[in-house]
RNA sequence: UACCCCGUGGUGUAAUUGGCAACACAUCUGGUUUUGGUCCAGACAUUUCAGGUUCAAGUCCUGGCGGGGUAACCA
């Protein structure tokens, strides 16, 4: 198992203990499981896991791996009408890909299918289930309200004898789907729901991924999952709020069960993110009805999308320690995923240049037909990234966003009559801006380089605020860029106004396609996958689905932070 | 309306048996800088409210207010 950074060893230690941990320190003090500590990540193969499941995925194998003990990988195989084999291996791919490993610890709550079926008999033989013949409509009458108690099943008396036979029956296949349940006997005027005498197992003639069609009855989560832990003797079972009313289930089961081994459920708040959503029912939704690309969608919050997008897992192991763990339901801000990001990137990217908007310079007084070669450090970070050559020549481009006719206060980048330093190379003033007579868009600028000042110097030792970066006409490679922005425009996207749903909420500018964006020579080669900084703009990396050998595409996996942004936005507000 | 859980800067988390409210991110102000990036320094809270216990309460007790969860043969 490894949680070391993928991309250095460099991940910091959190400072504070969460309340897990604390139970635990007592746990293993107290000499409880004799110190012994184990735990699962038991996901559901119905869907594609997402940043919220990181969360959980990050406790659950680094709380094992700091106390020494293991973290099993269990598919909660339960209910074959919304699994998938093909969900299996996309979770256990982007598990690996987060950096860790459940060795041999991988199970099937399926394995336990036989056992689960004996325990059930354990439970008739004691009293403590029947065989129910209401139907679904009839048991959600019997079952009361939250605010009334319910009423006892007329079948909820039949001896033992009598509902070990009919649940053998139910095995065998002898009644119709839906005909029939297994429920245990607890309490129908429990003010905990979960009490009121729940279904352990149910009539399904669905064929299973793993066991195909040799059962037509499936137990229920609340009865497959804290046995399922038993049998592999997890110590502390971590799971989500929803489930803090099982609890009381969880412990009722293992209580009357002859089981070995006793393990604790322990409930923590899953992540809320700003301008996201982790509802696998909302996520299906962005998918069947194409309002994404997929869900590797590099604006999707699942990991495979933030894998596409660029996100690192070192990246995302950094975030997941950052939160935090407790029980308020909280939501976390975006800007701090994105940081994350930011924060190893800025260590590991190598710079480039590359102009997205590119707008043609000329430098009038640079010799026609002249290229010269500019050393540029591939990571200020990083002295051990090299550097590189640029090529330099009289026709270059830089990004239209560094260009204003009329220079607002504070912009300190080019414009009539303004000089600017162009990045690793010479200063340049612009001299005359050339439009297109009919449209009036600006075509071209006419400028002129001071050839004193190569490589950053000023021998005069005038101040040139200014740097922009650029990239040689000639030599520049043409490729589409992909600018990507929140999937959701409000922080809350599921808050809505009535009649309307979340997807009102989709940004619409959450995608912009860039077309013969100029890049440094040098880009031609990037490999799929690979991770760069655009030098002033942000992190990118070579899309894995559209790029082609030597036709790279590449994706804005985050911007820079931009104080003129700032600047210009707080200027517009007033 | 019943039961369960939770309320600490803008956000997310800390705070030993009750003992100077800490850390990160964001924001703002400065500094460094051939990326308006990075980095460095500083600023930013009467711990939801009201009582009570105590020399001392974020922490313990009572009550209020607010938020979340729970009535699938889903997980």
């Amino acid at each position: 198992m490894s949680t070391q950074s993928e991309t250095g060893g460099d991940a910091v230690p959190s400072v504070h203990r969460n309340f897990i941990q604390a139970v635990i320190d007592a746990d293993v003090a107290a000499g409880r499981d004799g110190g012994r500590v184990v735990t699962r990540f038991p996901p559901e193969p119905n869907g594609y896991l997402h940043i919220g499941h990181a969360k959980a995925i990050c406790l659950n194998f680094t709380i094992a791996e700091e106390f020494g003990g293991r973290c099993n990988l269990r598919f909660d195989d339960t209910n074959p009408v919304r699994e998938d084999a093909e969900y299996v291996e996309s979770m256990k791919e982007d598990i690996r890909w987060l950096g860790f490993d459940w060795g041999a610890g991988e199970h099937y709550a399926s394995d336990y299918f036989e056992q689960l079926f004996d325990f059930a008999l354990e439970l008739i033989e004691k009293g403590l289930a029947y065989v129910d013949d209401l139907d679904a409509a009839e048991m959600r009458a019997y079952r009361g309200t939250v605010t009334e108690p319910g009423r006892g099943s007329p079948h909820r008396e039949r001896t033992p004898a009598e509902n070990i036979a009919l649940f053998q029956s139910m095995r065998a296949g002898e009644f119709p789907d839906g005909s029939r349940t297994l429920r245990a006997k607890i309490d129908m005027a429990s003010p905990n729901m979960n009490l009121r005498d729940p279904v352990l197992y149910r009539i399904l003639r669905v064929h299973h991924l793993r066991t195909g069609d040799a059962w037509c009855i499936y137990p229920m989560y609340d009865w497959a999952h804290g046995q399922s832990d038993a049998i592999e003797g997890v110590t502390h079972s971590l799971c989500s709020l929803e489930f803090e009313n099982h609890r009381l289930l969880y412990d009722w089961f293992l209580d009357n069960l002859s089981t070995t081994y006793r393990p604790r459920q322990y409930e923590f708040a899953r992540l809320n993110l700003t301008y996201t959503l982790t509802s696998k029912r909302k996520l299906i939704r962005l998918v069947e009805e194409d309002l994404v690309e997929g869900w590797d969608d590099p604006r999707m919050p699942t990991l495979s999308g933030l894998r596409r997008r660029g996100y690192t897992p070192a990246a995302l192991r950094e975030f997941c320690a950052g939160i935090g763990v407790a029980k308020f339901n909280s939501t976390v801000d975006m800007v701090k995923l994105e940081n994350s990001l930011r924060d190893d990137l800025n260590r590991h990217a190598q710079r480039r240049l590359a102009v997205l908007r590119p707008l043609r310079v000329v430098i009038a007084n640079y010799p026609e037909g002249e290229t010269e070669q500019i050393e540029a450090v591939n990571n200020p970070e990083d002295e051990d990234a090299g550097t590189r050559k640029l090529p330099f020549s009289r026709t270059l481009y830089i990004d239209r966003n560094d260009f204003r006719e009329e220079a607002p206060r504070k912009f300190f980048r080019l414009a009539p009559g303004r000089e600017v330093r162009l990045r690793y190379a010479y200063c340049i003033t612009c001299d005359e801006v050339v439009k297109d007579p009919e449209s009036g868009e600006i075509t071209e600028l006419r400028c002129s380089y001071d050839p004193q000042t190569a490589r950053g110097q000023t021998p005069d030792g005038r101040k040139v605020k200014g740097i922009i970066h650029w990239v040689s006409a000639a030599h520049a490679f043409d490729a589409e860029v992909r600018l990507y922005d929140h999937l959701f425009a409000t922080p809350d996207p599921s808050g809505v106004e009535e009649g309307e749903d979340f997807t009102s909420n989709l940004n619409p500018d959450s995608l912009e396609r860039l077309q013969h964006c100029k890049l440094e020579p040098s880009l031609a080669d990037a490999e799929i996958g690979e991770h760069f900084q655009f030098e002033r703009q942000g992190y990118f990396c070579v899309d894995t689905t559209d790029s082609a050998q030597g036709r790279p595409v590449f994706n804005r996996s985050v911007s820079l932070r931009d104080a003129w942004a700032r600047i210009e936005k707080k200027g517009t507000q007033r």
